[in-house]
DNA sequence: GGATATAGTTCACGCCGCTTAACTAATTAA
DNA sequence: TTAATTAGTTAAGCGGCGTGAACTATATCC
């Protein structure tokens, strides 16, 4: 049934379809917020890895330190994260996800677990099965692949 | 093999690190190609939809004419879309990528395309086959719940 | 033909997020 | 213990992206 078609194939129509549903959730979820793209990436950052300093986030983000402080800060201002100091070392901020922001990002990856549950729905079972099979493969298969 | 997990907790998890994937792509993307969100989002529109006027760009991103007609004029600029009458209506225009800005959307496309690849290599044939046969499931399933 | 509606553009303005540079405070190295 | 390094903040300034309002040009309606 898949085998005509190139394996390449199949995954960029997949990753586009994928994408553009993700692009009209992330705007949805911007405007809902308010929040700026980059102020999610650190809300993800924090609720993926844990608890890091100013400079790490801004690593990750590719811009300098002052912009991830001052992106941090209107975060903590909102509630969303907290700053506080670092015991092992006082120059260093430790910072995390609050509740109201670990809910918050849990909304944001709940809309698009919903979307996908939505499009699983008018399968069959056996389909299903197979889909959740898949994508826990793929799953386990990614995690390996990350840093 | 899966059956003992909930379905809903398999897709939540897809999600997650499909996202977080996503992100950082994206934003290598953005860095890249020093474009902003707004209009990489105007750039995957043409690029799915086909022409359209300068409304319906600000509607599909939420924001006023005014702004899109300034976004798409950035875009216009660098080459990226071509802006020609509309020959129905005068008043209107009509968007369209040029190949530059075709080609630019495909790369974009191709990053994310090109880790599920990845992801997929390590698996066995079968399993490969599975994950085929499951994205194409997923693919025309979500292309019907699209508008 | 004249009033009204529609499609886009332009302008003035404000906010946000970025940069660099200068700064404070704590740590590490000599 | 002094000097250099490291973590983070703050300030000034810039450009992108958003807004509302005023404008042009075309289309439509009576």
């Amino acid at each position: 049934m898949s085998s005509t078609k190139a394996v390449a194939e199949v995954i960029r129509e997949w990753s586009e379809v994928f994408m553009r549903r993700s692009g009209r959730d992330f705007r949805g979820f911007m405007e809902e917020t308010g929040l700026s793209f980059s102020q999610i990436n650190i809300l993800m950052r924090l609720h993926h890895g844990g608890k890091c300093g100013v400079t790490e986030i801004g690593e990750r983000l590719g811009i300098t330190n002052a912009a991830a402080s001052q992106s941090i800060d209107r975060l903590v201002v909102q509630g969303l994260i907290e700053r506080t100091e670092d015991p092992e070392d006082r120059r260093a901020k430790q910072l995390a996800l609050t509740q109201k922001g670990r809910t918050l990002v849990e909304q944001g990856i709940g809309v698009r677990s919903e979307w996908i549950e939505g499009v699983t729905e008018s399968l069959t079972s056996s389909q299903r099965e197979m889909i959740i099979s898949a994508l826990t493969l793929l799953t386990e298969s990614a995690r390996k692949t990350e840093d």
